[in-house]
DNA sequence: CTGTTAGCGCGTTCAT
DNA sequence: ATGAACGCGCTAACAG
């Protein structure tokens, strides 16, 4: 605490600790060997002086190049980074980076841009690496070279980019069959966007439980919002009266599935099952309380970053498993 | 594009410009003087190799000591890192940041650990400055010196920490006049938790509307959770059989009521109104659907980064209008 | 196991 | 205006 103002390197340290720099270097850094003694001196010195290491000068000398992830998402406009799911993604990324003395920071990546974008970030010698989510085939396809192995997908995966992300494919499957279970016989899936090749899983997943239980296949378009819920489920009662269930491939979706049966005055779950996936927070609380399935983004977002980072070989795929949380709207 | 996969340095710039190292540093970081000629060599030798300068070399080399800001929370728990705000502010803090080359880490503050966790950021070298969220007194009390100046807090302030906040005081206080307008004369407040100053605020501003209009001052104690407005609304109706509205400190304690109203078999707002705090995305689809007041955390949450970084001087405080949004429940 | 010597890539005095 | 030399703080290669 009686640190002065100037601050201690650890040439300072290794002098109080009577040893040389490189020692003291080896001791606090871990790398190499040293004796019990000195390494105990050294610690000691550091302690009291209140060493901490300048990550800027070390990273030069370990010729690192970055002390940043950007996490870069795609989507049709700049208003995806406002979204509460890249909100958790943030925050689950930047807890890890922090314990490294990296830090976190986010961009939106516009559909079809090309490979401007990601040239920039490839350039860019203050970038570690890059975490992508909503990852499209596109940005796949033009990622340069320079960025493989040191870019983590939540999502679609590629050469040189491991993919971490949910097997919502198992627990919409496992959500389908739960509705057919429990008698329902026309199920329509509110699917996600186009252009995001994972939301499609999901979609293939519905349409196998369909098909091997001889049901209707009823697919009608999304793009995450509640929106596109509210107005796929009128869509659904307008060309299917006889609508028994609907999958939303999202709790917004959902939610305003929900939202649009509750205003026709059909009864939910009595007349129409309505079944989400993400679990978010107010799942629990609406009316009737949204069976869905559970989403560990931060815990996704924290695994991608830590394969940024350590750089060395991550799975090139792994799937998180997702729950199915069983309320009262299916 | 010819770019060889070793990194081009300023070397090879003066080099290929024949010119001194010195003098395309000049050049390029735009100190000092130089010919108009050697300039233009320079620029396009640099041009030509694709140079993009290191930001650790030139951030070691001038003394500047952070690529990073951190977002501290304070509270209970490392929970309160999963909170959806705190995605919310990290997605602000993140965008902003990001153009400047810089990155942003999260770290939980635990309520009570004295000085420790802010010493350890005060010598870190890799931080930048600090952003302060739930901002305590005690926080306040025990911030580093040198800290003092490269510090922003998203809540209360202190001397060398500007703040950057909403002003849920105004708001609040046109809810509880918006409520008595529509003729509620018992309305109970469901608060937040007692460490979190700035969650006091929404309470005087009820405490004051209430007196002045002579109405009886009803309090419940909560902590900004569902389950509080839950146990809240229950309490009130237990105590003061009489209530006809509630008002929760944020949209989660405000839907808790909701629900535990609803499962008492309440009408909403016939019987009794729920007014909440923050426009959260699902406050709209809630049934009723809640009457709330926006919250513009990324904007605040840029402002506070952007002060953080420029350390220029930034107002010691500024305030952020919140907007009464009218629905159904109030 | 240790100390000495070289850089990492850049900015910044000094002379000239 | 320009070049040579030094230093930022640290790690890594080399001898001993």
């Amino acid at each position: 605490m009686l640190e002065s103002r100037a601050a201690v390197t650890i040439d300072h340290v290794a002098l109080a600790a009577g040893v040389s720099r490189s020692t003291a270097s080896r001791v606090l850094s871990g790398a190499g060997s040293s004796s019990t003694e000195s390494g105990r001196r050294v610690r000691s010195a550091a302690e009291r002086l209140g060493y901490v290491p300048n990550p800027l000068a070390r990273a030069l000398a370990r010729g690192e190049s970055g002390t940043r992830v950007v996490v870069a998402v795609s989507g049709p406009s700049a208003e995806v980074l406002q979204d509460a799911y890249v909100g958790q993604v943030m925050s689950g990324a930047a807890t890890v980076c922090g314990q490294d003395g990296v830090g976190v920071s986010l961009q939106w990546l516009p559909l079809g841009a090309a490979s401007g974008p990601l040239d920039r970030l490839a350039a860019d010698r203050s970038v570690r690496g890059v975490v992508l989510v909503n990852t499209t085939r596109e940005v796949l396809n033009v990622m340069p070279a320079r960025l493989r192995g040191r870019t983590a997908s939540i999502g679609l995966g590629g050469p040189g980019v491991p993919s971490f992300d949910v097997d919502n494919s198992r627990s919409s499957a496992d959500l389908v069959r739960h509705m057919i279970s429990t008698g329902r016989r026309r199920i329509v899936m509110v699917v996600g966007p186009e252009w995001l090749p994972c939301a499609r899983r999901p979609v293939e997943a519905y349409l196998a439980v369909i098909r091997s239980a001889g049901l209707p296949e009823r697919v009608l378009p999304g793009d995450f919002t509640v929106s596109a819920g509210h107005a796929g489920a009128l869509e659904a009662l307008r060309r299917w009266p006889d609508t028994d269930a609907v999958f939303g491939i999202c709790d917004a979706t959902a939610l305003g599935a929900l939202s649009a049966l509750r205003s026709l005055g059909v009864d939910v779950p009595g007349d129409v099952a309505v079944g989400g996936f993400d679990d978010v927070p107010f799942a629990a609380l609406s009316v009737p309380a949204l069976t869905t399935a559970t989403h560990p983004v931060q815990r996704i977002a924290a695994a991608a970053v830590t394969a940024v980072l350590d750089s060395g070989q991550a799975p090139s795929a792994s799937a998180y498993p997702s729950l199915l949380v069983l309320r009262e709207s299916a």
